[in-house]
DNA sequence: ACGCTATCGTAC
DNA sequence: GACGTACGATAGCGTT
């Protein structure tokens, strides 16, 4: 034996691993624990990393009771039995250890810690070198010249140890530890010791006299306390040793030699810990884009999978009759632009059923393809039948494409997989297919950048390797719908999938085809107009400093404001002073340039965000813009918007009116903007049952004023206006579970004026408290909140020990009822006004929603009806214990109507 | 040149 | 530390 040994105590590694991540647990995708698994893992491939051994074993544990259990029935006796989701993990570590082909010993009757002895004592005796991996004290019993042990440091890694290392750390050589445990004791595994000698006498009783044994034969020299305690406990101290003895001479074990690393499938690895959802340590086992090309490959036609290029009529008839008679299939189109409404179709996947799947090229280099028009019309057969359901990811994308490409009829119901996978757990963050694949079915995808170089479009991929990326595109989709049905039906989720979500993504997919027309040139002339402006302020500003700098960057102005001119800070950030606006705003107090450098900010923010950005979005087809709505992008169930946000367009100022005035309708139309009135008070009404709160809504009256009187103990009519505004910030407050430091700042009262304001207000609406402590304590229980209409969302730190983290979860499993309950309504009352209009026959169109607010445009003549008809829609979405009520304006602009 | 984080600010 | 949900701009730093 030449090569170093490598040994590694199994247990002591799962169990440090398992309690490593016991305050923040791992888990993977099927919800166990798998702390141990990864941590072991984690630590075994840095060891390969750091010294790329070629022999090495793991050592286990026996499952039956050893000698020592024998001689002293209370060993381990003590010991607290291992959590359930620990032990179940063990079987996992082994398959994966025999995945990765390492060797791996136990033996019945003994204990791993004597298989590592019986190696290192043949290494000792023998001069070959070998390193035992454990956390365990006792083992360092065998540390000597050429065995040497790898234990926990301080960093969170390993690190190796000597004999000099050892004698530092425990203040005796490893010889010695034998002797030195024998007297201390070990508490984990019930080894007595001497009871009343620990580490700091035994270090000194075995520095004076050797050995146990030298200890015994120079009594006389102790003092009369220390002589009792171990005549006392001679016997303690002897069965001790004999305990924490090592067996050198365990039988049958593979010779060394044969404790050999070797080649094994990665792959299968890579599988097994994408499974744990150990998704970095799959990373790191080989890079993906090896594995990619490993599983290009056999993904053309492989084991799993057949995938076929479609270029004869006949057989896109008969692919046709096949579509028809299942009624369900993967669609998904290959293009060549990200954007929806700039793409053309380069060809289309179809898959009928798990691993097959079929690539329809449209435009393929050096292919003679099926001719365009011939497909477009047998996709729109099948997408037409009112039967058929299209399952997709992302369905929104192939959608609008499709619609350019003049397929503007799909009455087939719609399964989006990403939505689908969205629904179940809104926590996760990232829902594209290629992460879906991986996390949901274990299985890599080849990647977009793998198949088409860069500055190549999809169609100069040759015929081959387009036809193994697409339809496996369509394959996964596949199957990944046939994961995500049952899971949607057990967690009680289809409904809101099949009722709200998917009706949910046509009318989206409608509105964001439809964009929004918006005036560029006027921007243009503001942008410039902004730009003077901001030219002055800045000049301005840095005659006051005395010199130029960059406004914009914060840390440039902490230096000005902070050293240059001695202001006073008022809070930090991470990095440094804040200077956002509360602050700016009080130092304005006491300097001219913090005013100055407010209204910079301002008109910078606007430039830079809207009048400079908006004109760019407009598509040179539609000569609109199309923003695109996230059905996926938030955990609540509110819709984001992106490309660009027309979410959060200024509405407060007038600098912020100019551009929401810049949006306008086609001509002949007219802007309808409807917005629900304090939404997401009323559903607080409705889900607290409160009869105080419930009554402003009842009665249609001012719920701000109506809480100013109450808490402030006057008269509706002489609710002054500060009153109502300090109504008004604890109104929405509370639904954000704000606490009183937070009041009192926005307040600028003090914190107890805050703190008595909340307690009022929780006074005058007693069901609003219950509502909150029900809530909490409900998720406490099974760890998520739910909406009105069904939707989840886990909140995992509503069980943290962190007193920041608890009160985080706690405010996020009261908001997201909340909000998200809203979200639904809204979405409701979308998809019902979507199809009153179309069964009205108006041409009226949903342009825009914003969170509680949704715009039309209308033509002339049918903007009274359908106003009408919007108001009572919205009204009556959905049934609560409190009316919902909705105000409605028409104009000519965006800014004409709010 | 690109990608990431921090900070800031807009909306509801 | 301290109010929920988003998107996006700029600065500044690190990596390619």
């Amino acid at each position: 034996m030449s090569k170093k040994l490598y040994l590694v105590d199994g247990y002591a590694l799962i169990y440090r691993s398992y309690f490593a991540f016991i305050r923040k647990p791992l888990f993977n995708p099927q919800g166990r624990n798998s702390s141990a698994v990864f941590g072991f893992f984690r630590t075994l491939l840095s060891i390969m990393q750091q010294y790329s051994p070629e022999s090495l074993a793991v050592v286990f544990d026996s499952m039956t009771p050893t000698f020592r259990h024998v001689k002293y029935p209370a060993y381990k006796a003590t010991r607290e039995k291992a959590p359930e989701d620990l032990h179940a993990q063990v079987p996992v570590i082994e398959e994966i250890l025999k995945a990765m082909k390492f060797p791996q010993l136990r033996q019945d009757g003994v204990e791993a810690d004597d298989i590592i002895a019986t190696y290192a004592s043949r290494a000792a005796s023998e001069g070959w070198p070998c390193v035992i991996i454990t956390g365990d004290k006792d083992l360092m019993q065998l540390v000597g010249k050429s065995v040497s042990a790898m234990i926990p440091d301080k960093s969170g890694g390993y690190a190796e140890v000597g004999p000099e290392e050892v004698s530092e750390k425990f203040g005796v050589a490893p010889e010695q530890i034998l002797d030195y445990l024998s007297l201390v004791g070990d508490q984990s595994d019930n080894v007595p010791g001497v009871k009343g000698i620990g580490p700091k006498g035994a270090v000194d009783l075995i520095r004076r006299f050797g050995s146990l044994e030298g200890i015994y034969e120079n009594l006389d020299q102790l003092s009369p306390g220390q002589q009792e305690k171990l005549q006392q406990e001679r016997e303690n101290a002897f069965l001790s040793r004999e305990l924490i003895t090592l067996k050198t001479d365990v039988q049958e074990l593979p010779p060394p030699e044969e404790l050999v690393l070797g080649d094994y499938d990665k792959e299968q690895v890579i599988r097994l810990f994408l499974r744990e959802g150990a998704s970095s340590l799959a990373e790191q086992l080989g890079t993906a884009k090896e594995v990619r090309a490993e599983k290009k490959e056999d993904s053309y036609s492989g084991e799993n999978a057949e995938y076929i290029s479609l270029l004869a009529a006949d057989e896109l008839d008969r692919l046709k009759k096949a579509l028809l008679e299942a009624k369900l299939f993967a669609l998904d189109v290959e293009t060549d632009s990200l954007d929806p409404m700039k793409a053309r179709p380069v060809g289309v996947s179809i898959a009928l059923e798990a691993g097959q799947a079929w690539y329809i090229p449209l435009i393929c280099e050096g292919t003679e393809t099926l001719e365009e028009e011939g497909v477009r019309r047998m996709i729109a057969e099948i997408l037409k039948n009112p039967d058929c359901t299209w399952v997709g990811q992302n369905l929104k994308y192939d959608y609008k494409v499709l619609k350019r490409w003049g397929i503007e009829d799909i009455q087939a119901k719609l399964f989006d997989t990403m939505v689908a996978a969205w629904l179940l757990d809104s926590t996760a963050n990232t829902f594209g297919m290629d992460a879906l694949a991986e996390r949901l079915l274990q299985y890599r995808t080849i990647h977009f950048d793998d198949v088409v170089p860069k500055g190549k479009e999809f169609k100069d991929v040759p015929l081959k390797e387009a036809t193994a990326y697409a339809a496996e595109d369509a394959d996964i989709t596949f199957r990944l719908y046939e994961y995500l049905k049952p899971r949607l039906e057990e967690e009680d989720l289809a409904r809101t999938f099949r009722d709200l979500e998917m009706p949910l993504t046509r009318v989206l997919a409608e509105m964001e085809y439809a964009g929004i027309g918006l005036d560029g040139k006027s921007l243009e002339r503001y942008g410039k107009e902004l730009a003077k402006a901001l030219d002055g302020i800045q000049k301005e500003i840095w005659d006051l400093c005395g010199r130029e700098f960059n406004i914009n960057s914060t840390k440039q102005l902490q230096e000005i404001l902070f050293e240059e001119r001695k202001l006073n800070p008022v809070k930090k950030t991470k990095t440094g002073y804040s200077t956002d606006t509360s602050v700016l705003e009080q130092l304005a107090e006491e300097d001219p340039v913090p005013e100055l450098i407010l209204k910079h900010r301002g008109l910078a923010k606007l430039k830079s965000t809207y009048v400079d950005t908006l004109p760019k979005e407009i598509n040179p087809h539609t000569g609109r813009i199309h923003t695109s709505f996230q059905q996926t992008g938030t955990a609540t169930g509110r819709l984001a918007s992106k490309n660009p946000n027309l979410q959060n367009i200024p509405v407060r100022d007038e600098a912020g009116r100019a551009i929401r005035s810049a949006f306008i309708p086609r001509k002949g139309c007219r802007f309808i903007s409807a917005d629900y009135a304090q939404i997401e008070l009323a559903v607080f009404a409705h889900l607290s049952g409160d009869e105080t709160l419930s009554r402003a809504f009842e009665k249609g009256t001012d719920i701000h004023r109506q809480t100013a009187a109450l808490i402030f103990g006057v008269d509706e009519a002489e609710v002054s206006p500060d009153q109502r505004r300090v109504a008004k910030t604890i109104n929405f407050g509370v639904i954000y579970g704000m606490s009183p430091f937070r009041l009192s700042n926005e307040l600028r009262i003090s914190r107890s004026d805050a703190a008595h304001f909340i307690e009022a207000y929780f006074a005058q609406y007693p069901k609003v408290r219950e509502f909150i402590d029900a809530t909490v304590s409900e998720t406490e229980k099974s760890g998520y909140v739910r909406t009105l209409m069904g939707h989840r969302r886990f909140v995992p730190g509503i069980t943290s020990r962190n007193r920041t983290e608890k009160s985080g979860a706690e405010r996020i499993a009261v908001n997201t009822p909340v909000q998200g309950s809203a979200a639904d309504i809204v979405k409701t009352a979308m998809i019902k006004l979507d199809m009153a209009l179309m069964e009205g026959g108006y041409r009226t169109k949903l342009l825009l929603q914003v969170h509680d607010e949704l715009i039309l445009e209308a033509p002339e003549d049918e903007v009274v009806r359908v106003s009408e008809l919007v108001v009572h829609t919205m009204q009556t979405a959905v049934e609560l214990s409190v009316p919902l009520k909705v105000s409605i304006e028409d104009g000519d602009s965006w800014g004409a109507v709010h």
